[in-house]
DNA sequence: ATGTCGGCCTGTCGCCGACAA
DNA sequence: TTGTCGGCGACAGGCCGACAT
C-alpha cells in the first residue's frame, strides 16, 4: 500500500525533492493545457492581488470578505526576477502546485526585453488520454473501462493469440509510488479494462464519479498516471493553523517587505485553485499592456480547458474598462477589463479579464509602437517605477 | 455514513458555527486536562514569538528555521481585550482549536486588575474516560474492548436479565454527528465489548493504534465521544496554500498592524499543536512576572499531561534566565527561563519555559509587592506601555 | 463504443469464546 | 481484567458476459 510511507524525517520539504523529483510531464499533464510556467532566470510581473485572490480562493472565500483594512505600501503589479520554480504535489490529495522564490527587481537592471521573450510553453505530452470517471468506474461492482483509443494509445500492446488477451500495467503517480493493474481485454463486445488493482488505487486516492483521471508514456516508455478532481464544492477548508486574515495579510506583507527590501520571497502558484496567473512574464505582461489598445466594444478571444482536458477558444466583447478595487488597488491592470460572452450560457467564464489573457481580434498590435502612444498610456505605472525608466525601451 | 455530510455552502465557518455549535464539555476533553481558555471579556496577553512557535510546530518545522528577517515594530507582549472564542473542530481530522478575537488594549482603559482576575478554569468532565486504541481495537478482526469500569461509569447500565446483555449505544462527535454502537457483556470471561458500528466509526475517523478515543456522558446524560490522536510524525503538511515564510509573517503583520490601529484581530489556538499557550490570562502574567522573584538555581514544580489524560507535576531547577531570542525578541518573558529536570529521562519535557507556568516551590510570592520591588523589574515592558503606566496599580 | 446490471464466486470482515498475559 | 487468536458464518468485493444506449 503506497499510503503507507515513510515520512517520519523532519525537513520533509527538502526530502521530498531530493529524493523524488515531480516529473514535470504529469504535473503539466494535471495542471492542464492552459498552465504554462514561466522559465527559471526570466522576469516576471507580479499580481498581489491575483495572488490574494488565490487564497481567497482556496480558502472557498469570497476576495471581498477580506475585512481587514490592512494595505502596506504596495505597487498593483512588481517586476521580479524568477529564481527558482519547485513542482509540488499535495501528499494527501495530489493536487499540483508550485513554488516560485521572486526577487523584485530595478528597472534599470533589466537587460532589454527583447532578451527576455522566452516565456515558457505549456508542455502538454502527446500520448496521454484522461478520462472522467463514471459511477461504475468508481463503485466496488467493478473494474475502469478504459476507452478503446486510449488503451490502444498508451497502453503496451496486448498480446491477442492470449486468451484472453491481458497484462500486468505498472504506472508512476506524482510521487513516484507504483500501482499495479491488471489490463484485459473481454466481455462482448469486447473491451478494455483494468481490474485487479483498481479498487485500492481508488480507495487510496479517494476518487470519486466526476474525477478524472489521465495515463501518459513518456519518452523512456514509462506509464505515469495522475488525477485531476472535480470542482466538486469542497468541505470547506478552516485551516486550523492560521486566520484568513492572517494569510491575506502575510501575503501581502511578504511581498512588501519583498520589495521594500529587495530580498526574494516565495509564492505558492496552484493552478487549479487560481483563476488567473499572478505571475506573468514580463515580456507577455508589457506587450499586452502597452501595445494593445483596448477599448469599450472590442471583440476579443480566449482560450478555456474543456471537460476533455483540451482548450477551446470562446468570444467575447469588451463592456467596460476600470479598476476592480479602485479603493485597495487604484490604476491597476489586474483584470480591469469587464466583459461579456456571446454564449448565453457563460456562468463559468469570469466577468472581468487581464488585459493579456485576451488576444483581440481587431489587430491594434503595433511593431514598432507610434510614436503618440505616450499620450494615452493605458495604465500608468506605479511612482517607483515611473522614474527610472529606460526611454530608449519604453 | 456521517461522512457524508452536506457542506455545499459557501461561508461554512458561519455556518457550522449556526447549526451545529461545538460542545463546550467535549472539546475540552479532546483538548486536555491542561487546556484553559481564557474568559470571553477578559485582558489577555497575547505573545507573537509563542503564536509564530505554534505555526511552526503546525508546519513541523524548527522555528529557527525562519530564514526571513521580516520583523514589525511589535513588542513582545501586548495586552489584549479577548473579544471572542470560537471552539472548532477540524472536519477532516476532528483536531480541536479555537479562534480568538483579541484587541490589543491601552494600559489607561484598563480596569483594575483585581477585578479581571477571573481566569477560567479548565473544564474537564467529572463523567468520561479515555483509552488508548490497541492493536486488536483498531484492527478489522474484531470490535473495541471496554474497560469494565469506564463503561460501568459512563454507560447506561446493561439489563442482565437478557442473555447476553446487550444495547445500543448513540454518542455524538464535536460535529454532532450520532454514531450508533452495539455494546455487549459476552466472553468467558466477562468483558464489555463494542461491536456493531465500530468498525465503520475506526475507518471514517481514520484511527490507528496509539490514538485515543474518550466517552464521557453530559450532565443532560447525553453520550458524547472523541478522539485524540498520538502525536505520530505527522505526515508532512505543506499546506499548498502559503509558503510559511508568509504564514509567519503573516502572524506578525496581523498583531503589529492590529497594535498600530488599536483593531482586533484574530488568532487561531490550536492546543495539541502548541508547547505553551500564547494567549494567558492578564492576571496569570502579571503575578508571575512582578509578584515572583526567579533566580538560578530556584526549585519548581510544573504540571504535565500523561497517557492517561491525567495530570502529573514534575520537579525542575532554573539553569538560567535570559532572552530565547535575543535579536529579535529581547527582553521578552516568552520561555526566558532555561530548566533541567529531576528525572533523566525527561526527552520530552521542554528546556526553557514561561515564568508563568512553573510553581515556584520556594514561595517567593508576596501580597502586597515589596516596596523596593521596582528596584529589579524580572523583565522590562516595552516602551509603549512603560510611560502609561498606573502607579497606583503597578 | 461503453455504462450499468444480474449472476456468481471468493476473500475479508466481523462476531464468538478460548486462552494467556 | 483485557489483549490476541483460531474458528467460522455472512456479506460485500470484485470478475464475468448480457444488454442497452
Amino acid at each position: 500500500d503506497p499510503a503507507h510511507m515513510d515520512h517520519s524525517t523532519s525537513d520533509s520539504l527538502a526530502l521530498e525533492e531530493g529524493r523524488k523529483d515531480i516529473n514535470s510531464e504529469l504535473w503539466h499533464a494535471c495542471a492542464g493545457p492552459l498552465v504554462s510556467l514561466p522559465n527559471v532566470g526570466s522576469y516576471c510581473v507580479y499580481f498581489p492581488q491575483g495572488h490574494s485572490e488565490q487564497v481567497a480562493a482556496s480558502l472557498q472565500q469570497d476576495v471581498a470578505a477580506q475585512v481587514s483594512n490592512y494595505h502596506p505600501k504596495l505597487p498593483p503589479q512588481l517586476v521580479c526576477h524568477l529564481h527558482e520554480v519547485i513542482l509540488h504535489a499535495d501528499l494527501e490529495t495530489d493536487e499540483v502546485y508550485c513554488q516560485m522564490t521572486l526577487q523584485p527587481a530595478n528597472v534599470q537592471e533589466r537587460e532589454p526585453y527583447t532578451a527576455l521573450d522566452n516565456s515558457s510553453q505549456s508542455k502538454q505530452p502527446s500520448i496521454f488520454f484522461s478520462k472522467v470517471l463514471t459511477a461504475s468506474d468508481t463503485s466496488t461492482h467493478g473494474g475502469f473501462s478504459i476507452p478503446r483509443r486510449a488503451a490502444e494509445r498508451v497502453f503496451p500492446p496486448l498480446d491477442f493469440s492470449l486468451q484472453p488477451p491481458a497484462q500486468e500495467i505498472v504506472a508512476k503517480d506524482l510521487h513516484n509510488n507504483d500501482w499495479r493493474f491488471r489490463h484485459i481485454f473481454r466481455g462482448q463486445p469486447k473491451r478494455h479494462l483494468l481490474t485487479t488493482g483498481w479498487s485500492v488505487f481508488v480507495s487510496a486516492k479517494r476518487l470519486m464519479a466526476g474525477d478524472s483521471i489521465l495515463f501518459l508514456r513518456n519518452d523512456k516508455n514509462e506509464l505515469l498516471l495522475g488525477i485531476r478532481r472535480a470542482n466538486r464544492p469542497q468541505t470547506f477548508i478552516s485551516s486550523a493553523v492560521l486566520s484568513s486574515d492572517s494569510m491575506h495579510i502575510g501575503v501581502l506583507a511578504a511581498a512588501a517587505h519583498a520589495a521594500s527590501t529587495n530580498s526574494r520571497f516565495t509564492v505558492f502558484y496552484n493552478p487549479r485553485a487560481s483563476v488567473s496567473d499572478f505571475v506573468v512574464p514580463f515580456p507577455k505582461f508589457e506587450k499586452a499592456v502597452h501595445h494593445t489598445r483596448v477599448s469599450v466594444g472590442m471583440r476579443f478571444r480566449m482560450l478555456f480547458e474543456t471537460e476533455e482536458s483540451s482548450v477551446r477558444r470562446y468570444m467575447g466583447t469588451v463592456t467596460h474598462i476600470g479598476d476592480l478595487d479602485p479603493v485597495r488597488w487604484p490604476n491597476s491592470p489586474w483584470r480591469s477589463i469587464k466583459v461579456g460572452w456571446d454564449e448565453v450560457n457563460a456562468s463559468t467564464r469570469p466577468r472581468r479579464v487581464s488585459l493579456w489573457e485576451v488576444e483581440p481580434l481587431t489587430n491594434f498590435l503595433v511593431y514598432p509602437p507610434p510614436s503618440n502612444w505616450r499620450l494615452r498610456p493605458p495604465w500608468p505605472l506605479p511612482n517607483e517605477f515611473e522614474g527610472s525608466r529606460n526611454p530608449s525601451i519604453w
